[in-house]
DNA sequence: GACAGTTCTTGAACATGTTCAAGTTCTGTC
DNA sequence: GACAGAACTTGAACATGTTCAAGAACTGTC
């Protein structure tokens, strides 16, 4: 992702450049909804129609903003990952740093969400532009459980993160929706339900609930909805 | 619901059925986005003001589509439970006639869905507009339970409806991404997700998984989000 | 049946996402 | 450095959801 680009970025990548970062600035300021792509245009210095040469809709600037949280979450969440050792500690640290992460944005991610749940906009996960975040995501995940000291069987540790990053999703919708203070209910659900999740994980070894393991893991691994590339 | 009304129709209301018939008419034939409020206050015979007089929004014309699909539904529903005495059946009753209701209307169900995400919207299952549809659908789970032949303890029974109705809505959105050839996906997905919901319902009875399904009803009822009323 | 107030109706105006035909600037080739 | 084609830029125009001030029709009261 990184890797700093041998070539200068050229002009058209700089103009871009400054429609996001112009965008994002006022996304932050009023809001998605309160902004308008002709502000976006003059904030970047560039006219309407230029904005739209380089983002066919302003559901892709939208996009952009959600690359930005994504990137703060990872930032987030992998040192934390460094001081967990337990599945559970580790699973906490990533969907705790995510609510921290994502706090300032209540409206902008149900918007987010709105958007990624509806096939035809880029933001869902099974578009290009989307599924880079989703993948993401799921790596997160794959982490926090790779390195933890539970061990996990084959067969489920492949699902699991695609799994998980699907309840982190479940989570995101339940905090949008909680309009306690300080969306303490959400923090509780994180506390309690990884908890559980933890536990379940840890029950799947269990040889007596095997048939019942694999029937789940046969239906995860027929059912995936395919994804692009 | 349908009880005969004393009063016969004033004329508002009925100005205001005129414009619902229009409106679902024109969605019905060339969706819900291709339909203009222009189109539908035309079709109606009132004046695009007169549309907005009645219906706030677009959204609320979704609404009332969307009711006439749950209402469709429970339609269907309702006699194939006449049929079914065992859980796994009763729940497939319900979730399969769901899919055969909702099938026209693919692109109109992931409309639904977004609107139905966004806690601003009237569509959203904790505003008032939205909250009676979804209690209905939980209504529907409750019926599936009690008439089944499998025993439920009484405190899963009590949070039982809603969880089924979220996993429905789980379901569904599966679905709206399901691109595969007559949703074949999802056909399969209902089927075998159902037999381990049945199975998961009866497993909760065991005496082992007492403690871990006592956390997990003590969380779902602790950590309900409030409805409206 | 005149009056007051409420309910209903209208069409023009507005804001904003999006499109597009036309122009300008850049890039590589000879 | 002239030319052709690609990349970029522009602002006007468009469609559509939504608002609003003004007026028409209705309802109940005296």
């Amino acid at each position: 992702m990184a890797e700093s680009d041998p070539q200068p970025p050229s002009k058209g990548e700089r103009t871009k450049e400054r429609i996001v970062a112009a965008a994002l600035e006022l996304f932050r300021a009023h809001g998605y909804e309160a902004t308008t792509m002709r502000m976006v245009a003059e904030a970047a210095g560039v006219s309407l129609g230029n904005a739209y040469y380089y983002f066919e809709n302003k559901d892709l600037l939208l996009a952009a903003f959600y690359r930005e949280v994504h990137e703060a979450h990872v930032a987030e969440a992998r040192p934390l990952l460094g001081k967990q050792r337990t599945l559970h500690g580790r699973l906490l640290a990533v969907l705790q740093s995510k609510l921290v992460v994502i706090e300032p944005y209540h409206r902008f991610s149900a918007l987010m969400f709105r958007s990624a749940a509806d096939p035809e906009s880029p933001l869902n996960p099974f578009h290009p532009a989307g599924a880079d975040i989703a993948r993401e995501g799921e790596a997160l995940f794959a982490d926090a459980l790779a390195g933890s000291s539970t061990k996990v069987p084959k067969d489920l540790a492949a699902e699991l993160p695609s799994l998980l990053w699907t309840y982190s999703m479940g989570i995101v919708l339940y905090w949008i929706h909680d309009r306690s203070p300080g969306h303490q209910k959400t923090h509780a659900l994180v506390e309690r339900s990884v908890e559980l999740v933890a536990s379940s994980i840890k029950l799947a070894s269990n040889p007596l609930l095997r048939p019942f393991r694999r029937k789940v893991i046969e239906l995860v691994r027929d059912l995936r909805l395919p994804s692009p590339g």
